[in-house]
DNA sequence: AATAATATGTCATCCGGTTGACATAACGAA
DNA sequence: TTCGTTATGTCAACCGGATGACATATTATT
């Protein structure tokens, strides 16, 4: 048995595959007599218009590609989850890719997601190199990426997060703060973090000292860097880390150290993502407004799939959170 | 300027459209110097061939649907980045579909697959009156799930995972151990752990007691069960929660109580995903080989797939491991 | 009874690519 | 020289559905 077709449903119903169309896209007269039994045989076949054939015809697929690093990580976890309701809520379908911030994987996907047609991309992956995100015609939203002079970016506002976080642990009374941040060279929004902090330690007199760690590094390479802040700055009063899994890894080097938290250290996440602030409510951090980010860029794409591309802001800013939980 | 297509390639390539289309699909004879022109032609035109199209003669898609709760949820976050990754490195695109364990979504994804022709749907939702799974021709593989009596199922080893977390507490002296799980009328294979649970408890002579929450859960009716639990009980020495989340709720609440963990108060989750493990490696919990479950689910849709319907087995049961941290 | 609105059918074309059949060169080997 | 292989072109049919043009009924309205 072989998917049925409008020809099959038409003839079972004893009109023409014409009127059976006209009843799948409301165009025309029809009788509610004859809707009926249209109706009635489409159930009877178990039929199901193939989306296939209609999206060649229609030359529009309603598919979105979305291109993030892992949906493992709880904010793109949490963040893909709300594009994708979104997304389904307007009628749009989603394809779902994940670029392990691989150069590669992501060009790969880039190719395959224009050969399927999507109607847009949301992507939230590398910025370097990809000159393949200048594609004409194809709307492109990128999230906490710039990536492409004219891509709309969105983003939460980094740079209040990261000045909330800093101006709180100098309110608490600590002077020696250390941050943690990712590779400074991707030109993210979220660098702002890092700007913020050093604009506000600078401000206060106080000497900012920013630690790395490389792109897709190990659970290892990041703990060695903790160790390291330690070793270096056995006397450091607070860290505020770029998101909040290196936070809890500060945390539990902290705790090994034997130093008490938040008396002798205070530490600070980025991110605030539920099932973070769900194992780890104790974590101060910075809450990102992730459904409304999530909503924003959805709308923003949208918008250009329909061709209204006058009310597009280039960057839109979205507040965030400061959460002042019992590590501070 | 609209999209170039094949016809465009041939003209520019100054070869025939057949010609183009030999060399996109490698059939016939080609000559290394018409492959170059072809080749040169569609890079310079921009040119990616329409899936789409390519899709509706060949009535293939390489396209699978994921149907799961979130992908906000570390597990099946964590489930679903590989997935896509296997899927993605043999050649398939996946659709992506948050149930939210809303049995209304999840007929709503199940008619969408249906209509853009995946090739197949891994799914690890809903499992009551969805007889919609029972679809003919349509490869479907559940994770965790009984869907219909005869789509193959893949899980971790429960029972032994139940029985695995069970006995540890008893060796290490505890007699009031306590259960938390889901709603039981899922039959689910995670029910098996609570199974593996009540045997064992009776085996040792021990009263097993099982705490159940509802579906969908929010965290305040799982909080107040927790307080329920200890309330109700406040000597118990141990709780066993059906996951780590549930875990992390728990032993949140017995250090308001000021319940030293693990002197006074063992505990044991379940999952034990990358994003539990690093916020909370403390929590002793059972792990679930996440990875492997992917590989095994999507190997047997691939089979089904290519109609190799022999060597499939109804049910695949993978092993878990216990890891016994620090809050037992 | 004439006219307009409603209802349905027939038919051809299109979407972009695949495929098979068939024709025709060019080239090297026997 | 002839034959087999290689290389390419032409053409039509097909995948499943959308759509516009046009014809023809059937009702409803005046």
């Amino acid at each position: 048995m072989v998917k049925p077709k409008i020809e099959d449903v038409a003839m079972l119903a004893g009109v023409s595959p014409t009127t059976v169309s006209r009843v799948l896209n409301n165009r025309g007269y029809i009788s509610e007599k004859t809707r009926k039994k249209v109706h009635d045989s489409m159930e009877q076949l178990n039929y199901y218009p193939n989306e296939i054939a209609r999206s060649l015809f229609i030359k529009k697929t309603y598919l979105i590609g979305l291109i993030f690093p892992s949906t493992g990580n709880p904010f793109y976890g949490q963040l893909i989850f709300h594009l994708e309701n979104i997304c389904s809520s307007l009628g749009y379908k989603v394809l779902l890719c994940n670029s392990q911030n691989r150069e590669d994987k992501e060009r790969n996907y880039l190719k395959m997601l224009q050969m399927n047609q999507v109607d847009g991309i949301i992507a939230g992956a590398h910025n370097r190199g990809i000159e393949e995100y200048e594609i004409p015609k194809l709307p492109v939203v990128g999230i906490d990426r710039y990536l492409s002079s004219n891509t709309p970016v969105v983003s939460s506002d980094n740079y209040e997060g990261g000045k909330l976080a800093t101006q709180l642990l100098i309110n608490k009374g600590c002077k020696q703060i250390i941050h943690i941040n990712g590779p400074h060279y991707l030109e993210t929004p979220a660098n702002l973090r890092r700007k913020a902090y050093e604009d506000v330690m600078r401000d206060n007199n106080l000497n900012p000292l920013t630690y790395e760690f490389p792109l897709n590094s190990t659970d290892e390479i990041v703990i060695n860097i903790v160790k390291q802040i330690f070793d270096d700055h056995p006397k450091v009063e607070a860290i505020f880390a770029s998101d909040d899994l290196i936070a809890s890894k500060v945390l539990r080097e902290a705790r090994k150290r034997n130093i008490n938290i938040p008396q002798d250290l205070k530490v600070v996440g980025y991110d605030g993502t539920e099932t973070t602030r769900m194992l780890l409510p104790e974590l101060s951090t910075v809450e990102q407004p992730i459904k409304e980010i999530a909503e924003k860029a959805v709308e923003i794409i949208i918008k250009q799939i329909n061709g209204e591309h006058e009310d597009i802001q280039l960057e839109s800013i979205l507040p965030v959170k400061l959460i002042d939980s019992e590590t501070t």
